[in-house]
DNA sequence: TTTGGTGTGGTCTGGA
DNA sequence: TCCAGACCACACC
């Protein structure tokens, strides 16, 4: 038969001593669908000694080919562990399947290689070790190259075609009855392939099926019980699981915590979906359902492959794969990738949830949540409130999911891989298919010593930033380049490969400023030429975007691609300098720094000669000051610098500002960089590096400082004083609600390792003598109290803390936030402190 | 181990 | 008691 199928998830299996990529998707009627592809093999690279010899060359094929070693069962489980589950094999002796010359391309240089091809994935560190160290093989080689590839990404790589596309597979479908007997998989259909390719369908898909699902917990005995489940599906499907009678209409009654875990585990199943989403589900839902089940000796949710979920080790994260209905845990995703976009001060669903639909969860302390369960009252809401993490979690996946899938197809990275990887990653992932494309040998990953050796390398010089003249300052044009490292690599091809070649050695063009490195003219290497294809891929999608309806479908499709374009694009620059990275190279990221110190430069001086006051500038921007038709003035001097610029590079028009502000350093003197607010003619206030977008602030310091900006920017600087004084006296007088003044801080590592401790590890520290458990990386909430001692000393937790110190929150909270801008106006301490003896306001507000 | 460098400012800490 | 430098977090780009 032959079947069109839209794969979702992959891994593979080994039956009698073959592996079988394992696809799982749906068919264009939505039945279930899973194939097994024994057609491909796992392979690495011998990369011969350079200028060896015919015979000696094959020799080395003869002594690869001859090659026997014992493999321990313990050890042979798949890398990645995103292999099937009969790896194991008893003491078996390893050998080679076969081994051929290949041509491959490492940098410019075209080489005859060795592809060493393995029976199964798990032989594949045996051999590869068994090539590098033995006599027979050692003396001939120079390295072994691509053995660290999981063999399910290099089937995606080398078969040409993506997860979340549609393949064709043409074999044998497997019956229900044999199936059942044999593979106890849970699939509408099974099929064996021999041949499975890109379909022409391409990868349009009408519409994925999500079931979110949430669990509601308390704490006892030290255990953590589920109480509540809800599960909200795409196309309306949302219930309430609860062993509390409860009122609530969509309640689905259970007698247990037992039967709560089969229900729910029966009902998604039910539901058949795509993908199953939490926010949060890695770490915690599905930790405790895993934790739960075991308990109480209740099977769980069991992927298409018939086994239970497992979890797996995707870095940092342990990761809960449900195979065939790939699990997608939002917050993972969020916190990797979008994070540093979003202004929230901590990532739960409800702050996420608000700033990227507008729509948080009401109510429902975590002891109003206890004290609800365990009297036994307003049951009813407390199912509405669990409801309603589910129906957030599905809302929040029909808006990122389109990003991750993305990121997915762009990368051939699987959707659940995708949505856990990092920057690094996910331009590692592209780089490697890109590679494989273009017939380039991977480069290897550096070895533990070999990142700890670049990471103890000296910084190299980053961007260039232009020290403000603090002050008000009037009508204002911005400018910036538009993605500047991706088109300095692209226009001066910054590369490993083409950095200081033979071929380009005296010439001047594409010198790195400051340096004697320099860039290949003739031939363009292959970071440069992904990143090409990168531009003129999101060219086009922007382009398509432009004759759409902003609100339709397809509109949405291609501007989550453009999203993983530009991602993908902005991050190439950090990972040439990042000392994990395959393709690592400090020269050439420290030569895209100085092309941009150069350019960003060269647009300042052109500023000054054209007789404008610079601002400010960093790193990519510049800030001018324009005094008669700015608009008109501001686009002929764009012109003029563009016409100057080479290859890609541009500088783009930021925008137009009425007035802007800068403020002096603390300490030293001079302007305070990447600190400035501005204000257009339609009074839209931005503010950038202030205490105001910090999280480490009290919300009362942020938001009256954000009020003292908006008065200033509008010239009110007196009712500014006025408004901080108000607001010490109403700290004083013990009015504030103590939310405000809470100050969030990220605990980035275990207490032990603190070498001092500030008030936000102190905190901690007397929270977890009190039996509360934090964990490095957790976001936590304090408040300083009164009474003795130092700051730290007086620090709490907010959940402990039984006052707030005025004091502190005057002298080292509202006043140096306000002071921060109103100094500048020759406002004091005692201005705001209402001390000052009543001297007039003469002198403020111009320099 | 989990993209890069640049920069500000709070609080602690230890020696004068 | 004062103060410089270290440590730490978090912003900007």
């Amino acid at each position: 038969m032959n079947i069109d199928v839209f794969i979702n998830d992959a891994d593979y299996v080994v039956r009698e001593g073959k592996p079988f990529v394992r696809l799982y998707g749906r068919t264009h009627e939505g039945k279930s669908a899973i194939i097994l592809d024994g057609s491909f093999f796992p392979y690495f690279y011998v990369v011969p000694k350079p200028g060896i010899k015919q015979d000696e060359l094959n020799t080395l094929k003869k002594n690869i080919e001859k090659i026997k070693v014992l493999g321990s069962p313990e050890k042979v489980s798949d890398e990645t562990g995103n292999g099937g589950e009969e790896n194991s094999f008893a003491d078996d002796e390893i050998t080679v399947k076969s081994a051929e010359f290949i041509e491959k391309k490492i940098g410019a240089d075209k080489i005859t290689l060795l592809k060493v091809t393995a029976n199964i994935p798990a032989h594949i560190p045996y051999l590869k070790s068994a090539v590098h160290d033995s006599s027979a093989t050692a003396k001939y080689i120079s390295g072994v190259r691509e053995y660290d590839i999981p063999f399910y990404k290099r089937y995606f790589f080398d078969r040409g075609f993506s997860p979340l596309s549609w393949v064709s597979a043409e074999g044998t479908e497997i019956s229900k009855k044999e199936n059942e007997d044999r593979f106890g998989y849970s699939s509408d259909i099974l099929i064996v392939s021999k041949n499975v390719a890109a379909s022409k369908k391409g990868d349009l898909y009408n519409g994925h099926k999500m079931a979110a699902f949430d669990l509601e917990t308390i704490e006892e005995d030290k255990k953590l019980k589920i109480i509540m489940a809800s599960i909200a599906a795409t196309g309306g499907y949302a219930k309430v699981i609860s062993y509390e009678k409860n009122g609530f209409e969509k309640e689905i009654f259970v007698k247990s915590e037992k039967e709560l875990i089969a229900t729910l585990s029966s009902e998604i199943v039910a539901q058949d979906p795509d993908f199953i989403i939490t926010y949060n589900g890695d770490a915690f839902d599905f930790a405790v359902l895993d934790a739960r089940s075991k308990d109480l000796k209740q099977k769980m949710i069991a992927g298409r492959d018939g086994k239970p979920l497992r979890f797996q080790k995707k870095g940092r994260i342990k990761a809960a794969m449900v195979k065939g209905m790939p699990h997608i845990d939002l917050f993972n995703f969020v916190a990797r990738v979008m994070s540093p976009a979003m202004s929230s001060e901590t990532l739960t669903l409800d702050n996420v949830a608000m700033e990227i639909l507008g729509e948080g969860k009401k109510g429902f302390t975590w002891d109003q949540m206890k004290d609800a369960w365990v009297n036994k009252r307003k049951l009813y809401e407390l199912a509405g409130y669990c409801m309603q993490d589910s129906l957030l979690t599905l809302k929040l996946a029909e808006r990122i999911t389109p990003n991750i899938f993305a990121l997915s197809k762009l990368t051939s990275q699987l959707p659940g891989d995708a949505s856990r990887m990092t920057y690094g990653q996910l331009v590692e992932s592209y780089a490697m298919k890109k590679a494989s494309q273009m017939n380039i040998v991977v480069p290897n990953k550096p070895s533990y010593d070999e990142i700890g050796e670049r990471k103890g390398m000296e910084q190299y010089a980053g961007g260039f930033v232009k020290e403000p003249r603090a002050g008000l300052h009037e009508s204002i044009a911005v400018f910036d380049f538009r993605g500047l490292y991706p088109s300095i690599i692209v226009t001066h091809n910054v590369d490993p490969h083409t950095l200081n070649c033979p071929c380009c050695k005296d010439k001047e063009e594409n010198r790195v400023p400051g340096s004697d490195n320099y860039f290949c003219t003739k031939n363009r290497g292959f970071i440069p030429e992904i990143l090409v294809e990168l531009f003129e891929e999101r060219k086009s999608l922007k382009q398509k975007m432009k004759t759409l309806d902003k609100k339709s479908k397809e509109y949405h499709e291609l501007n989550a691609r453009q999203f993983a374009v530009k991602t993908v694009s902005n991050a190439m620059y950090g990972y040439l300098g990042f000392a994990g990275s395959r393709w690592y190279n400090r020269a050439c990221a420290s030569a895209v720094t100085a092309f941009a110190r150069h350019y960003i430069q060269r647009v300042i001086s052109m500023a000054e000669e054209a007789g404008f006051e610079v601002l400010y500038g960093d790193t990519d921007s510049v800030f001018l000051h324009i005094e008669k038709d700015i608009e008109s003035t501001a686009k002929e001097f764009l012109k003029k610098v563009n016409a100057e610029l080479p290859g890609i590079i541009e500088l783009d028009f930021q925008g137009i500002y009425v007035r802007g502000i800068f403020v002096s350093r603390k300490v030293g003197e001079g302007g305070a960089k990447k600190r400035y607010a501005l204000i257009d003619k339609e009074g839209n206030v931005i503010i950038r590096g202030f205490e105001k977008v910090r999280r480490d602030w009290s919300k009362l310091a942020k938001d009256t400082q954000e009020k003292v900006l908006e008065l200033v920017l509008n010239k009110r600087q007196k009712e500014a004083v006025e408004l901080v004084k108000k607001i010490v006296i109403e700290i004083k007088t013990e009015k504030v609600d103590m939310k405000e003044l809470r100050i969030y801080t990220q605990l980035t590592r275990q207490l032990k390792n603190y070498v001092q401790i500030g008030p936000h590890v102190a905190a901690v520290k007397k929270a977890v003598a009190r039996g509360k458990e934090i964990l490095p990386g957790e976001t936590i909430e304090y408040v300083i109290t009164k009474g003795t001692g130092s700051i730290s000393d007086r620090a709490e937790l907010i959940e402990y803390a039984k006052n707030y110190d005025p004091e502190y929150y005057i002298n080292n909270q509202i006043v140096p936030a306000a002071l921060r801008v109103l100094h500048i106006f020759g406002v004091t301490e005692d201005d705001l402190l209402g001390k000052a003896k009543q001297k007039g306001l003469s002198g403020w507000g111009r320099k």
